[in-house]
DNA sequence: CCTCCACAGGAAGCGCAGGAGT
DNA sequence: ACTCCTGCGCTTCCTGTGGAGG
């Protein structure tokens, strides 16, 4: 029982972390290079709350990884901490839409934060919306209420409760709230209702993207909390930069490649992470991810993702939706399960397009119609082991299915 | 210049599960 | 026990459309 506690042991005294969780990405840095400005404008707009006026809605537009939610939240927990000092009723809340996409959920998540208890489902949102009121109505505070990624709700359930939040003042007696929505999209605020876009949009902010030397500073700044002395070989940081900086300078991305790296690294008993660490970690992440999206997918996901890779010959070539949603027909046949109909595939190759699977462009081919253009974007190999793991459905079913996944991968 | 293909993608709504409130 | 709520995956019905071929 020795080696139990060897890892035990080793994972207690990391020779290659001091801190890992400084990478993580939903840790939020003393300090923020290169992002002065930004905070500064923050801070400068949300100030007005510790004298107990309401700060003007906030509209923050910037591509992922440019800082956008660690402004924010750094910002945030400036500003709760001058009001504890200063008496001041000022407190923040902050939502993510990403993962919770519906307006009963978005409106719950405040609710919890402002301290209504709030079942999973079983009220409306006008009751939860009414709860939330009367909870905080004549508290006397201010609350700024950020709603990161906003993007997720709007384009799946448009902008109700946006409107509906904005509109939640006049409903409140001495309480007041002021929202700041965070999106990745400049098309979505153009989308919006005229009158959320207005009142949401009091302030705009961009957060321009970060390039290769930028992130630079920040992974050295983070690496040096984060790393034991040292650990780094050289040219690690300029080279998770520059990857970064390619997938247009996302910082969350370059520190999860470090972070990674790190952890393979540290897998592997090495003491130094290398380049080959590096790229070893960039395959891992995209496992991972890919992973992950293929694990959640409904069953007709599924098998519609299983067509395209035997449609374009495991990603070699293309598809179209006719003929991924025949190909489909003839796994359900084998399979003996129900079809779902042309216009839902039609919806699922969409979903698999945002979830970044797949790449599909609409193309007119004239006379013979017009028709997505489909090829696979993730690793097939990747997605090929994530649709075999993940088959639960019996033994017959496993030759059908390899079948149609081609000869790659391996089964079993 | 018009047609007409092969779909895209919006709108409404259905049936079910999970879970209130009364 | 009964009613009403939401989310999810789905169907039905629908209108819209870029451009090769006539």
């Amino acid at each position: 029982m020795d080696y139990v506690r060897d890892i035990f042991e080793s994972a207690l005294k990391s020779r290659v972390f001091r801190s890992r969780e400084k990478l993580l990405p939903d840790y939020v840095p003393g300090f923020l290079p290169h992002r002065e400005g930004e905070i500064r404008r923050v801070a400068s707009i949300l100030a007005p709350a510790l004298r107990g006026e309401k700060p003007s809605n906030m509209f923050i537009y910037g591509l992922t990884g440019t800082g956008k939610t660690a402004v924010v939240r750094y910002v945030l927990s400036k500003l709760e901490a001058s009001a504890r000092e200063s008496g001041s009723r000022v407190r923040g809340v902050y939502v993510n839409v990403r993962y919770r996409d519906t307006p009963y959920r978005v409106i719950a998540d405040i609710g919890e934060a402002v301290g209504v208890r709030i079942p999973f489902t079983g009220l409306s949102v006008g009751e939860v919306f009414g709860r939330i009121v009367k909870k905080i109505s004549d508290q006397g505070y201010i609350y700024i209420v950020v709603l990161d990624e906003i993007d997720f709700l709007v384009k799946k359930r448009g902008d109700d409760v946006l409107y509906k939040l904005t509109r939640i003042n006049s409903e409140l007696s001495s309480s007041r709230i002021s929202l700041v929505g965070i999106t990745n999209s400049v098309d979505l605020i153009e989308s919006l209702d005229p009158r959320v876009k207005s009142s949401l949009g009091e302030v705009e902010l961009v957060f321009p993207p970060y390039n290769a030397e930028q992130l630079r500073d920040i992974l050295e700044s983070r690496a040096k909390e984060a790393f034991n002395p040292g650990v780094l070989e050289d040219e690690i940081i300029p080279l998770c930069a520059a990857l970064a900086a390619r997938e247009h300078g996302d910082a969350r991305r370059a520190l999860d490649l470090l972070r990674v790296a790190g952890e393979i690294a540290e897998r592997l008993g090495d003491v130094r992470v290398t380049r080959d660490h590096v790229m070893r970690a960039r395959e891992e992440i995209e496992r991972d991810r890919v992973a992950d999206v293929v694990r959640t997918l409904p069953l007709h996901s599924k098998l519609v993702l299983a067509s395209i890779i035997a449609v374009t010959g495991g990603g070699r070539g293309y598809a179209t939706t006719g003929e991924v949603y025949d190909r489909y027909r003839g796994l359900t046949a084998k399979l003996g399960i129900e079809t779902v109909t042309l216009r839902r595939v039609s919806g699922i190759i969409a979903e698999l397009d945002m979830l970044g699977i797949i790449s599909g462009r609409v193309v007119s081919r004239g006379r013979y119609g017009k028709t997505r253009v489909i090829e696979l974007t993730a690793d097939v190999n990747a997605l090929v082991k994530a649709l075999s793991e993940d088959i639960t459905m019996g033994e017959s079913v496993e030759e059908v299915w390899r079948e149609a996944l081609g000869k790659r991968g391996s089964m079993r």
